[in-house]
DNA sequence: CATTTTGACGCT
DNA sequence: AGCGTCAA
């Protein structure tokens, strides 16, 4: 997508800050704002809750271990201040930081157990998809696409009006702009057009528009690479020279650093603004190291509140400087405003932080995110990519970072992008055949060709754990004991994952990593020690623990029997190529479909798909699971403990009146497979829904549909009535008034309301004779506005 | 004991 | 299908 339209779009990637820490915070209040670091399961300090747990489970304060030295892998910004550091053993945090607190990720199974992360992560990719485009990138990591946003709302202005701004600047950052003024601005917010203070002086105009110029300014620009987070500020300055732009002195520290340490950003106070007060200390070190400039000399002037100045003076250029810049400026601001709007979102309804970069390509979106945090975001416009790329390590860009990223390097003898940049399109297609070359090429230009791909749901789900050492496993039960546990978590994940996507996976791989062959005898001249690194697949027929148990095991058995001397240090069991199904849909669906009937799986791709293994014993296994379990409240586990619940109750009167008056007809399952098996949504939220139509459901499925909503955070509503009262009584009552937005909440009531229920209704009829195939799909059309 | 546990994707 | 790479 290097052609002209890739820019007229806007994207923005979305990372969660020190999200596991976030999580802990949220499980454990009392550890808000405090230095926290999350540490991994260590078997020598056991404690283990051997309760597998789907969904967000009860707090349980045994996590807290103090005295744990396990590995960290999440800290948050309030002990980085501290230098506490990601891979650090818990204790070794404990004497940089003293207070740390100590909290071990959760475990099940004999592992470390991430679904309350996972559970987590989807509720924020919920929110963010609100008015994106969603693609989950990792466990706490988005893609959004907000071009059609943004395109609406420029719409909604006159025709060459400045972009819509967001509701605060706070936090925003935008690359190329200088993010600081000189001095506070006081009429900064009259805002009548008029360039506010220095960061006029410093508008990005003056870099050259990069498709024209790029190679020439970055090879001019490139000086030889070096460790001194100080290049970058001398490139611009001498890009500044050159073209006899009129800058502050302050101006070279204005710009973007090109090298982002790894977690560690760059940090100068007047450029890449540090933020928090957790930060202040190295904030403090980037300015001795790159302290020169008139504005950090004396002036006291807050980092973050620079930032937000010129931002605020980027969106407010007047128009001519809107239409000098390239086309797509403004659509580029207008979706950065979305974006803001959606990481409040986050913060509001679930309390969490997060920080995003906005532009045209994924690739530089992706860069934008780690260049400040936490709790910031950062606007790449087409002008800022020379100085943001030039002086860039090779290995920053992503799919670089490794092998490759070195191959390239030292291939060409260089080892930034500018300098990657300076290659003529002919001279790396040669060099690099196969379209390797030309992706080079593109990339060092912040072009990476791809879309945002719509998908809320992970193509495979793997468990697996690692036996290190004297932990090595040796013999066949070692192995089946092993399986059996990897594949109880699996089967529990793979369940749930049917029951709420409607999909179920077609292959189980089973992977292994050890050794093969025998020390002694290789030094005696027999056999050597070799790497053991093998995997199998088969079909994945039954979710049951013990089928998946059975089936990975006759894999395992596959790959080391008949070796000498195995052992097996690492060993992951995969579930992959899901396939949509009908089987434990929602009970939405279910209800709209038809009554406690049960589906038959319809596959397109394979035909002996079992019918052992019902949707309806699966659902009531879980049902009693969910029973038994007070605190499997995770929004679909409760949703379906709840639904399931009543529907064996009395108060399924009014559910079966409603759905026996529907005549029973159309195609059943001929197009089962039209099912998304990816559906947008990972559950339903609020703001879709239209509540006048909630509110002519049968009280049963408004219920759930609530319950959904309470436990997705969106906005917390109680049924206010019992079943025995008439629908039309039924009233919701927000128990927390937190609206996503005021229009939702506040009835639209438009002149065609009525007509528009009266099609509604209708639509529920029609869904329910089109047959159960469509429904899973329809139904969150159908409740959309 | 001391970097685990996930995921996506490319190559063959 | 199986193996390797990359990233968080």
């Amino acid at each position: 997508m290097e052609n002209e339209s890739s820019r007229s779009r806007v994207l923005a990637h979305v990372d969660l800050d020190a999200f596991y820490a976030q999580v802990e915070m949220k499980t454990f209040p009392e550890l808000k704002g405090k230095p926290l670091a999350v540490v991994q399961y260590n078997p020598f300090e056991t404690y283990d809750t051997s309760a597998p747990a789907y969904g967000i489970s009860a707090p349980d304060r045994a996590r807290i271990m103090p005295n744990s030295n396990g590995s960290i892998i999440a800290v948050s910004y309030e002990a980085r201040a501290f230098g506490v550091k990601r891979n650090m053993m818990a204790q070794q945090g404990k004497k940089l930081c003293p207070d740390l607190n100590i909290v071990q990720v959760p475990t099940a199974h004999g592992k470390a157990d991430l679904t309350l992360y996972r559970t987590y992560g989807g509720k924020v990719a919920d929110i963010l998809s609100r008015l994106a485009v969603t693609e989950r990138a990792s466990i706490d990591e988005v893609y959004l696409d907000v071009t059609a946003e943004a395109v609406k709302r420029l719409a909604a202005l006159p025709a060459g009006s400045s972009p819509p701004e967001p509701t605060s600047f706070k936090g925003l950052h935008v690359a190329g702009q200088c993010e600081s003024a000189p001095e506070p601005e006081p009429a900064l917010d009259a805002g009548q057009g008029r360039r506010p203070g220095g960061a006029v002086e410093l508008h990005p105009n003056l870099v050259p528009c990069f498709e024209d110029d790029y190679c020439r300014d970055l090879t001019s620009l490139a000086g030889p690479s070096s460790d001194d987070e100080c290049d970058g500020a001398r490139l611009l300055s001498g890009l500044a020279e050159r073209d006899g732009a009129r800058l502050l002195s302050g101006l070279a520290e204005c710009a973007f650093m090109g090298d982002i340490e790894q977690g560690n950003l760059s940090k100068h106070a007047v450029s890449t603004v540090g933020t928090t007060t957790a930060d202040t200390r190295s904030t403090a070190q980037g300015d001795k190291k790159c302290s020169t400039s008139a504005l950090d000399k004396g002036s006291a002037i807050d980092p973050l509140q620079a930032a937000a100045l010129a931002a605020q003076a980027w969106w407010r250029r007047p128009a001519s400087a809107w239409d000098e810049d390239d086309a797509n400026a403004r659509l580029l601001a207008a979706g950065a405003a979305v974006v803001t709007e959606l990481r409040s979102d986050v913060l509001r309804l679930l309390g969490f932080t997060c920080s995003a970069g906005v532009s045209h390509h994924k690739i530089l979106s992706k860069l934008g995110s780690g260049m400040h945090k936490p709790a910031q975001q950062t606007v790449v416009p087409a002008t800022a990519v020379p100085f943001l790329l030039g002086p860039l390590a090779i290995a920053r860009l992503r799919g670089l970072g490794g092998k490759l990223g070195e191959q390239v390097a030292s291939t060409l003898g260089i080892t930034t992008v500018g300098e990657l940049a300076a290659l003529s399109l002919p001279r790396m297609e040669s060099v690099f055949p196969g379209g390797l070359g030309s992706k080079l090429w593109h990339l060092a230009r912040g072009i990476d060709g791809e879309e945002v791909e719509e998908r809320m749901l992970p193509k495979s789900m793997n468990c697996g754990k690692t036996f290190r050492g004297s932990n090595a496993l040796t013999t066949l039960e070692e192995l089946k004991h092993w399986l059996s546990s990897l594949s109880d978590e699996l089967s529990g994940r793979l369940t749930e994952d049917e029951t709420l996507h409607g999909r179920r996976a077609q292959t189980l791989t089973v992977a292994v990593s050890g050794t093969s062959g025998n020390l002694e005898d290789g030094v005696g001249g027999g056999m050597m020690v070799q790497p053991l690194v093998a995997s199998r697949s088969g079909p994945l027929r039954k979710l049951s623990m013990e089928a998946i148990s059975e089936e990975s095991l006759a894999l395992a058995k596959k790959i080391v029997v008949g070796k000498p001397a195995w052992r097996v240090n690492s060993m992951f069991i995969t579930a992959s190529g899901f396939q949509a199904c009908v089987a434990g849909m929602t009970s939405i669906v279910k209800f709209l479909s038809k009554a406690g009937q049960t589906a038959q799986v319809q596959h397109s791709q394979r035909a002996n798909i079992p019918t052992a293994e019902q949707p309806s014993g699966t659902l009531a296994q879980r049902r009693e699971a969910s029973l038994k379990e007070p605190y499997a409240c995770d929004s679909h586990s409760a949703l379906l403990t709840h639904s399931r619940a009543h529907e064996l109750s009395s108060e399924t009167v009014n559910q079966q009146q409603w759905l026996t008056r529907q005549p029973n007809g159309g195609p059943r399952s001929a197009a089962a497979t039209s099912i998304a098996p990816q559906s947008k949504y990972h559950s339903l939220r609020y703001e879709d829904i239209d509540e006048a139509v909630l509110r002519e459901l049968p009280l049963e499925l408004q219920k759930e549909v609530l319950d959904t909503l309470n436990s997705t955070g969106s906005v917390a509503y109680n049924v206010s009535r019992t079943a025995h009262e008439s629908m039309q009584d039924t009233s919701l009552t927000p128990v927390s008034a937190t609206p996503l937005s005021s229009n939702v909440v506040a009835a639209d009531t438009g002149p065609s309301r009525a007509t528009n229920n009266a099609m509604k209704r209708k639509t529920i009829v029609t869904l329910e004779n089109s047959g159960r195939q469509k429904a899973y799909a329809d139904i969150r059309h159908f409740f959309k506005k």
